[in-house]
DNA sequence: GTAAAATCTACTAATCCCATAGGGTAAAAA
DNA sequence: TTTTTACCCTATGGGATTAGTAGATTTTAC
């Protein structure tokens, strides 16, 4: 929490980050966890939530979405736990944040996987901020899209 | 709304775009709207409303905001208004979002101005998206300092 | 074939923030 | 003094996030 004076009286106002949600970051951090692993056999929930700090029930639908998306696999019972079923190096950071997040883009109207319509915007043509939007959007998608998970793990 | 097919089972969910607020979208339209004007009289809330098609209520808040923070001059009473106290070459978009929205960082680790250490993650250095968010921090921010007002208006 | 281990599923809940609306006050002009 | 406008405070519905709780289901181990 920040407070900054304005007109000498003190406000009060809490910051929002909600760009990159904790269910993206969870999931990038449980990949990359995965992905530094040299065996191949199955993790347990638990102990991914336990080495990255992620509450375990909040991970166990995150690790879902992304079985469902064909990232990993999954083996029930004892030793049983979550694989990545894809090369680190072939997972880009943009697949993972679509699945997690959502679209890249900052507005609808400029969103390439799922456009749609501004609904308080009558014309894009003649809206301010559409081509800045492009502009950002495609910069972003630059990044995440050239970046794996293998590069993660390189870099750190 | 979308709808995507899981299993044979039918799964609608909703996009957010969180991204970029209607505050600041809103915001930026209310400047581009001023700037575009040649003279330089007070503009009534409920033109810039109505011209922008933007809820008068929540534009009033916005406006406020900006003219607390420097860019804009209001006056009251008949004939009364907003107007830009800035050149609109001299208004960056960088400024104005930071106001409006807030940080330009993805997640507080990674803020310039707003720095916070982020309450989930025990180490920044082992951290796996921290690199990464500091590269889409710096893009963004390439791009929203090297924007004004002005900018905006010229490419539209 | 029983117990343990682990994934899966569903429901609930607290909190926060966005977007908006309503109503009233203060100031300026006519 | 009346009108016009910005200014200020409060409230509220809705939705997203981030979990927590409880149980069902599947697989392995003994």
């Amino acid at each position: 929490m920040y407070n900054i004076n304005y007109d000498n009286f003190i406000v009060f106002y809490y910051i929002s980050y909600k760009m990159l949600s904790r269910k993206t970051k969870y999931g990038i951090k449980a990949l990359t966890f995965l992905a530094k692993r040299e065996e191949d056999e199955p993790v347990p929930i638990s102990v991914i939530a336990e080495s990255e700090n992620i509450s375990q029930k909040f991970l166990e639908s995150i690790l879902l979405s992304m079985r469902k998306a064909g990232f990993l696999g999954s083996k029930k019972g004892k030793g049983g736990g979550y694989y990545l079923l894809k090369e680190a190096a072939e997972i880009k950071v943009a697949e993972v944040y679509r699945i997690l997040e959502g679209p890249i883009a900052m507005v609808p109207c400029v969103s390439l996987n799922f456009y749609e319509k501004c609904d308080d915007c009558p014309d894009e043509d003649t809206c301010s901020v559409h081509k800045l939007m492009i502009q950002v959007r495609d910069n972003t998608l630059k990044i995440f899209e050239n970046t794996t998970v293998e590069d993660i793990i390189i870099r750190a």
